[in-house]
DNA sequence: CGGGATATTGACTCTTATCAATGCCCGTGG
DNA sequence: CCACGGGCATTGATAAGAGTCAATATCCCG
């Protein structure tokens, strides 16, 4: 039932001035359209469950993940966000999720007051918004259908399929995430995920170069394993 | 491996006349506002996955399912949505769920393209439409959690909070669904469903009075058996 | 009151979690 | 440059939770 108690990341320790502004932030009115380029070291957090909800991010480098625990350590991750998505929507005025670097990572923070000010934006830009919440919204909903309905080796193989997407050679996917980051997405366990990832070597679908690199071998056969 | 092959709702059935409009549509420049009413009866579909997104939508009275099938009719739902809830937000063009009446529902349709065309639309209109699909993708995130980490009696048990919290007396919830559309909610079958309720029943936390009705006799050992 | 849909309960199976041992890879320091 | 160490990943054995199949039971609705 506990599927992992010590969550407790062994993340080599970084200091907080690892967390840096890389410039300075500009006054509030020059701001609006910039925002605040800041670099996270792997696994530091950017904003945490329960803290107050005043930016939306977009991440120029790195990978970030969208982060909910249970008090007993169970964790869930809602999605990644690869450099160009923006994340952090929130209705309500406290984040919900934690976001967390998966590696080193650059985002730019828009302060949300700032955007949302009636007068500095036009509709074309709230319509821009909102078409970024609802993309989020779908993919949210498709992941669901997956963690609710899938058997493991098909979240493993739409897992595959979804990152290939996401990356610039389709047959050819890079890995950031741990085995551990991967089964949290999933809803499964790490030695699941795993386990999975060697049925699809055997079934011919994928090969694996070290445990982040791998080349998809059999389009057809994964997506036949992924039941789209 | 496949839940439930034969989805084939055995609906009372229904003539496509039952889907009516409840009121004449207005033209163009004045329908902005008004929206048209609709009434469908319980199964009906209010659309269908890949069909052309052109709505969103309000319940009036009744109840709405978000429903998303894979080929082999394994089934998830992704909400409910109740008197007053706004549903049928697409990125894209076509709809990514179907949308059925769960019992006779009563519904006003608008036209997205009416909605956000520019000039007609305050940005305050546009900063409300955000903030319900912010509020649907908190609710799907929060359940991407249920779905994905928690037991068959966590489930359940939250579930019956969610309703409780959406029901105008907060210890007597009225389900309006079948246990069917309760376990592809919760990633669940409907005997592991109904077997939770039983347990629930056991450890004196809810009374059944008819499969429909629920009392929350123990709020706090419902809260606990749902780990919140 | 009857009948079909819906729900409950039981027996058994199967997938995935859990616990545990081993292997691998990469960065660091000798 | 090679050896060491630690996190990460793989693999194995077993257990547990939920699914499947099947037999009633109950509840609406006409």
């Amino acid at each position: 039932m506990f599927q992992h108690a010590g969550i407790a990341q062994s993340l080599r320790p970084f200091a907080k001035s690892d967390i840096r502004l890389d410039k300075r932030p500009e006054t509030a009115t020059s701001a609006v359209l910039s925002g605040m380029p800041m670099t996270y070291p792997r696994g530091a957090e950017i904003y945490g469950e329960g803290e107050a909800f005043g930016h939306i991010y977009q991440v120029v480098s790195g990978v970030v993940r969208s982060v909910k625990l249970l008090p007993d350590g169970r964790r869930q991750i809602s999605g990644f966000y690869l450099p160009g998505d923006i994340f952090g929507f929130e209705a309500g005025d406290v984040h919900h999720f934690s976001a967390e670097a998966v590696v080193q990572t650059k985002i730019i923070a828009f302060r949300w007051q700032s955007l949302i000010a009636t007068g500095t934006r036009s509709i074309g830009f709230f319509h821009e918004l909102l078409n970024v919440a609802m993309k989020d919204l779908r993919h949210t909903q498709a992941q669901l259908l997956v963690v609710g309905r899938k058997s493991a080796l098909e979240r493993v193989a739409a897992f595959l399929l979804e990152m290939s997407e996401r990356s610039a050679s389709p047959n050819f996917v890079e890995l950031p995430m741990p085995r551990h980051d991967i089964a949290d997405y999933l809803g499964l366990t790490l030695e699941t995920v795993s386990r999975m990832f060697a049925e699809l070597k055997e079934l011919g679908a994928i090969a694996l170069d070290g445990a982040r690199r791998v080349h998809l071998l059999d389009r057809d056969r994964l997506a036949g394993a992924s039941t789209n």
